[in-house]
DNA sequence: CCGGATCCGAATCGATACTG
DNA sequence: CAGTATCGATTCGGATCCGG
């Protein structure tokens, strides 16, 4: 038996097994956003010292969480297995009970694209999601946040500039949302939207402000259900 | 910022912060069945280092998640707190999403009563609940299963041991079932309950082996969803 | 640039012993 | 019962280096 085994015969204990290691979850994270290359993965995860990633990704492939696949022309991804991809409910639940114990964000803390990808997914409410065409700014991220029938699709935008004149393929979201950390508040429901605009946790770049309702509606994460 | 922060911002990463330690899971996952001494805990998870149990438990309850309860008399109990006790769904769904994983047992692997109780609930599927009243042995491990309307109910034997006259409020299982590792195949529903007898993976000691059936029909995770 | 491998000090973990 | 203390074995983190 491993030295670090934990040396019990059971579902959980297989698991913490397989996807219990440092920095793990945050790889199984990114990658249920889509295939990542190495790099990527390394961009999406600062302060993952290199070799830790390399050891990772090859102990969740030896556990058929992870998989290499070629990336068509040259370099390779890394992308979940179905048996990974199993594990999207339940990383989605970690991120919600999580996110209940949010406080201000350490010095040095980032928020990353696949992160906010992330968040957005666990506080997306398929039954109470309006229709939403929104480019949402974090720090330096900027997310098109678009939700048609129920449906939630993110997708990575290149990080604010000045227009150029390039656009996006099917033009640019109704509504620009910017917002900090106080953004959880607003998830979180414990301010209105209204309060959240006036207490600058959120503000309108452009578009109207009542597109505020629609998105604090579409995402919420509320407090623990007593 | 901590040197071993992970340095996001995020609910999965505050979760991961939170239980992501190691043994942490394990320890959480025992205080779901119920509140238990350090001692116990200990028990329960035999290769713990007697001072990551107390560091963890510290941590655990700084993070909100477990708190310590004066026990009735004398002594202490850790507990989950509510915001803890919102774990279960995500740890029963880890329970599952590992026990797919479940291979042979390591030289040296244990399964105690705790483990194979969230283990019984992982696989328990109330829609599908028969009535049942039966013990089950696994090991050293004995425990009294009970099913009424949909509700399971668990409770801890004392190890097997010859009948002295001491019986259980409310007398005795209706049937016994003793099983080794290949229980699992009968969970995972790739062995029928009579290829499981034929086969040696469990056995009825005591009462009919129709009551297999209804064992099996209750308890039961399923491969992955193609 | 991509995809790592290597090296080394710092921190954590594991095992055992010991104590109020 | 409920932990601390100690100390060697591992792992982690940070930096650098290397082959395509």
């Amino acid at each position: 038996m491993a030295a670090r085994s934990y040396g019990q015969y059971d579902g959980v204990t297989t698991a913490v097994e397989l996807i219990g290691e440092r920095w793990a979850l945050l790889i199984v994270r990114d990658l249920l956003v889509g295939p990542r290359r190495y790099t990527d993965l390394k961009q999406g995860l600062p302060r993952i010292p290199t070799n830790i990633l390399s050891t990772r990704l090859k102990e969740l492939q030896e556990g058929g969480v992870v998989r290499r696949a070629p990336l068509h022309g040259s370099g390779l991804v890394y992308e979940l297995t179905p048996y990974g991809r199993a594990l999207e409910p339940i990383v989605l639940a970690l991120g919600r009970w999580g996110f209940r114990a949010l406080g201000e964000p350490g010095e040095g803390d980032v928020v990353t694209p696949d992160a906010l990808t992330m968040e957005l997914r666990t506080a997306f409410r398929p039954q109470r999601a309006a229709d939403l065409d929104v480019e949402l700014r974090v720090g330096d991220v900027a997310l098109r946040v678009i939700v048609r029938a129920g449906v939630l699709t993110v997708a990575r935008l290149a990080p604010p500039a000045p227009p150029v004149g390039g656009s996006l393929p099917g033009g640019e979201a109704s509504a620009v949302v910017v917002a900090g950390p106080g953004l959880r508040h607003l998830l979180g429901g414990v301010v209105t939207p209204a309060e959240a605009l006036a207490r600058g946790l959120v503000a309108i770049a452009r578009g109207d402000d009542r597109i505020l309702d629609a998105f604090a509606e579409t995402f919420r994460i509320d407090p623990l259900p007593a």
